[in-house]
DNA sequence: TTCCGACAGTGGGGTCGCAAT
DNA sequence: ATTGCGACCCCACTATCGGAA
């Protein structure tokens, strides 16, 4: 079952989790022995051994949830969980699982002892999988509570990625994207100077953007692709065409040559404001997509406040 | 006839593995 | 040995098309 983007939703018949950033997981237990399957249904129970004692709390479920790799201050890496999730060689996996483990969010129970429970509320389920009371040093329950936007508050001060809002008389629908879960994201927006531009099978493939440096230069901040429907790619045409130029804005060695490959540069005088997630470990934006231009905004006052 | 929802396609940050260079 | 590319993970958004209203 997956969740809709939408605002957050108020009333007593919602309730709140934290939105964690990993990969998703269902974890099947039954008989002693214990498999985890990633959301395209793969077999992913080799990646993480460390999980594997959760069936010593429970002989028989089906628990869903998301696997997160935690950093020092609690909060969820998915930069440092995507270099464990390709692993398939169990010796590798054990070295990875004793020197940066993971740990299992586990949300939902579909199954119990035989009993199938996806046609029960998620009250009941809720209810039953807090009963159960699992808890290690590789996993846990987190909580849900009643209050969205005291939610919300709390999953910014946590440096979280956002909010699930959950319908508690929803039945769980499997493969189903559905209005009754509702995924509210921490996000920002954010002005950038356009430095280049990629054609794709658009004639703007995406943006190459950054910001202002003291010597004249641009710090890359990545690529934009999204958002760029027609109305903003012929303003983009319009404003970047007549400023190209022969070499990078950015600085040197700066732009990955895989970013670069097909790059028209220009002199670096667009900014367009850019909605997005998180940054990543070395700056760069997360899920990144054009809003608008802003013509009124001159590139020396963009910075990297946003 | 118009509107809406599902879906394919395009774009992003990443990693890994394999084949071509 | 390096590079390109697709397959997976996470995703947002746009354009299109067919069916419902």
């Amino acid at each position: 079952m997956l969740a809709v983007t939408g605002p957050l939703p108020a009333g007593a018949d919602w309730a709140y989790e934290f939105k964690w950033d990993g990969v998703r997981a269902l974890a099947d237990i039954s008989a002693g022995r214990q498999e985890l399957y990633a959301r395209s249904g793969v077999r992913i129970t080799a990646a993480y051994p460390e999980l594997l004692t959760l069936a010593e709390q429970v002989d028989d479920a089906l628990l869903d949830g998301e696997v997160v790799l935690l950093n020092q201050a609690g909060q969820p890496s998915f930069t440092a969980l995507a270099e464990r999730m390709h692993v398939r060689d169990a010796t590798k996996a054990a070295r990875l699982a004793a020197s940066v483990p993971v740990t299992y969010m586990i949300f939902d129970l579909l199954r119990l002892r035989g009993a199938d429970l996806i046609g029960r509320p998620w009250r009941e389920r809720r209810e039953l999988l807090d009963a159960l009371g699992l808890g290690g040093a590789r996993w846990a329950v987190p909580p849900a509570f009643p209050g969205g936007p005291a939610t919300y508050d709390a999953a910014g001060e946590l440096g979280l990625e956002g909010v699930m809002a959950k319908r508690v008389g929803a039945a769980y629908r499997p493969g189903v994207r559905s209005p009754d879960w509702v995924k509210v994201k921490l996000e920002v927006t954010g002005d950038f100077v356009v430095g280049g531009w990629r054609p794709g099978a658009r004639r703007i493939g995406g943006l190459l953007v950054g910001v202002p440096r003291p010597d004249g230069t641009l710090a890359y901040r990545g690529r934009v692709g999204g958002g760029i429907g027609a109305a903003i790619e012929r303003e983009l045409l319009r404003e970047l065409e007549p400023l190209g130029t022969a070499n990078s804005p950015f600085g040197r060695g700066e732009v990955p040559r895989e970013d670069a490959r097909g790059a028209m540069w220009v002199t670096p005088r667009v900014v367009v404001e850019v909605k997005y997630g998180q940054r990543t470990p070395d700056g760069r934006l997360r899920f990144p997509r054009v809003l608008r231009l802003r013509p009124d905004k001159p590139p020396e006052e963009v910075d990297d406040a946003g």
